[in-house]
DNA sequence: GGCGTCAAGTCGGCTA
DNA sequence: TAGCCGACTTGACGCC
């Protein structure tokens, strides 16, 4: 969400590496300010926490910070994620390094991409089916999710999908 | 205050 | 057993 409204300049993931050598603070939309670590925007609160962000320092209840990633970083994994829905361990380590975020960002900012494409592919699915055929029922849901669970089985290897930058995951052998 | 979004947490399944 | 995955939930945050 740092991006929404976020005043957008032209830069590449080379200026972030070269800003890497001087201080750098981007700021982010609500007025945050990005990490030297992880770069990411971090409530003000959250500074002294773990890229976990679940450093609660002296007990109590710990409190959760949740990332906010600069536009940037968003942009090159939406990059990515365009050519291929699954890294392999290298090309995600490689991307977390070149993003400034952990490897487990990545993966888990992967994840939830996915889920989210198929949970709004599935959204207007449902909503195509039920403009042209009426009420759609609940079974037409099932069905729905049914066919997203097999369509889910199969791609078990990751590093086996769409290495060649194309946006139509297939086997590779 | 309610709602939507999103990163992270949790849980269970699968594979090597 | 470790590591990854999808599915779902939780908690923080911004917007209206």
């Amino acid at each position: 969400m740092a991006a929404s409204n976020k005043q957008l300049t032209s830069f590449f993931i080379e200026d972030i590496l070269s800003l890497k050598e001087g201080k750098r603070e981007e700021p982010c939309a609500d007025g945050r300010t990005g990490t030297e670590d992880a770069s990411v925007c971090r409530s003000p609160e959250d500074k002294s926490e773990s890229s976990a962000g679940l450093a609660g320092g002296g007990g109590g209840k710990k409190k959760r910070s949740r990332a906010a990633f600069t536009h940037l970083q968003v942009l090159e994994l939406e990059k990515k994620f365009s050519r291929q829905r699954y890294l392999s361990a290298p090309e995600r380590a490689h991307l977390a390094s070149a993003l400034h975020l952990t490897e487990t960002q990545v993966k888990i900012w992967f994840q939830n991409r996915r889920y989210k494409t198929k949970r709004r592919q599935l959204t207007t699915d449902f909503q195509k089916h039920d403009a042209a055929a009426g009420a759609a029922t609940e079974e037409d849901f099932l069905r729905a999710s049914l066919l997203a669970t097999v369509y889910k089985s199969y791609p078990y290897r990751p590093f086996v999908y769409d290495l060649h930058g194309l946006s139509v995951w297939r086997p590779a052998l």
